[in-house]
DNA sequence: CTAACGTTTGTCCAATCGGTCAAAAAATTG
DNA sequence: CAATTTTTTGACCGATTGGACAAACGTTAG
């Protein structure tokens, strides 16, 4: 090996690294980066922590690979939204596409969630520049569809805010959302209910009037 | 003395532990418990971590402090929220209080945040109790309204989740919101906008029909 | 002034932190 | 098989952590 960190060539490090990623996604997205130690994750990755750097040879390395994998996933469902089909059906869509992702990936909504409220200090360029250019772009097509009719006059940014508010809410707050609701209502079929409840929110939120 | 922390007797024990409760506030909102150290409270405060440590013996004490009072703050909103008014106008009114929480005292949400992220392990029991009766008594006076007809009908659990989720956004997700408005949309107006979208939103969401 | 009490600090400690390193063990290659 | 390379581990390091403690300092009442 030449170089410094192993790059992944070989089957046993392509492996270990999923290995690696997956504990530390657990561990990170319920502490924090500060939080997180390479011992918790390197027990919950099954190894000796030395194994562990041998792989990532520093903490922040494990957490920027772990960043740069989340966002791709992150933005896609926005990137989705378009001017191909009906603006509510596209809006609609898009609301239970979040929703998914918050019933499926809820560990990469803590993580993301984690990062932000600490002051995103490791993707603030990101937010600035990625993310916005993506807002930006896609309240154009919302006020397009706002000016056509078929939406409701309204904040297309706020919009936005508040589908991404709604949704990952299930993720991130996930844990007061089962005790609120309580053995019998906090079951699987809370995502049923929230999609419902969402779908009705904006739909006729949204409806244009006259 | 006869006990082992002071207990806010003199009037520099009073100041003081305002002092440090002001910093932890400022600490632990940022950096989650296990993320803060005693020694950045204590230079937050302005003092040396043997003196802080003289007024909260251990730094949970701290965090528990604070966790008292921010609770007691945090339902207040909720717990106002009852069967006097008009529907839409208390509906409207919840919905404007929480957003001026989260403008007015965006550490505190942060700080439940949190908590709630990493899953509550030290409020596990008031989500349970106190916030869980809380919620289930306002879900009885929302289905009311529902019943009466002056409310669409709804489910009032995640209705109540809505309010939450969009309100607490723009004191959790501050950072986030900032970037993606950008300088110009991003200053102080946004709580104004956010205000007129979220009204607009939840009361044509609710308009109930016919 | 002095005794008693409240406050502050410097020093210290054991535990834990992120990370290194050399050597052992395992896997791969010829 | 032996030689080489990759993987794993135990021991270790300096820095930081939460916290203890006694001594020093400040304040106040008699």
């Amino acid at each position: 090996m030449e170089g410094s960190t192993p790059r992944g060539r070989t089957r046993i490090q392509k492996e270990k690294r999923e290995v690696i990623l997956e504990a530390a996604l657990e561990v990170f997205s319920t502490n924090g980066f500060r939080g997180s130690t390479i011992d918790q994750i390197a027990e919950a990755a099954g190894m000796s922590k030395p194994n562990l750097l041998y792989y990532f040879r520093r903490k922040e390395d494990i957490h920027e690979t772990l960043m740069h994998r989340l966002l791709e996933t992150w933005l896609a469902p926005l990137k989705e939204l378009d001017n191909i089909g009906d603006p509510m059906t596209e809006l609609r869509s898009y609301i239970r596409r979040k929703l998914e992702m918050a019933r499926d990936f809820p560990r990469e909504s803590r993580l993301f969630a984690n990062e932000i409220l600490q002051g995103a200090p490791r993707i603030m360029a990101m937010l600035e520049g990625e993310l916005k250019t993506l807002v930006d772009e896609k309240v154009e097509v919302i006020k397009g569809w706002m000016r056509s009719g078929k939406v409701a006059q309204a904040d297309p940014w706020h919009l936005i805010f508040a589908i991404w508010a709604t949704t990952q809410h299930y993720a991130d707050f996930d844990v007061q959302v089962r005790a609120v609701l309580g053995p019998d209502r906090g079951g699987e079929g809370r995502f049923e209910d929230a999609a419902r409840f969402l779908e009705q929110l904006f739909v006729e939120g949204l409806r244009p009037k006259g």
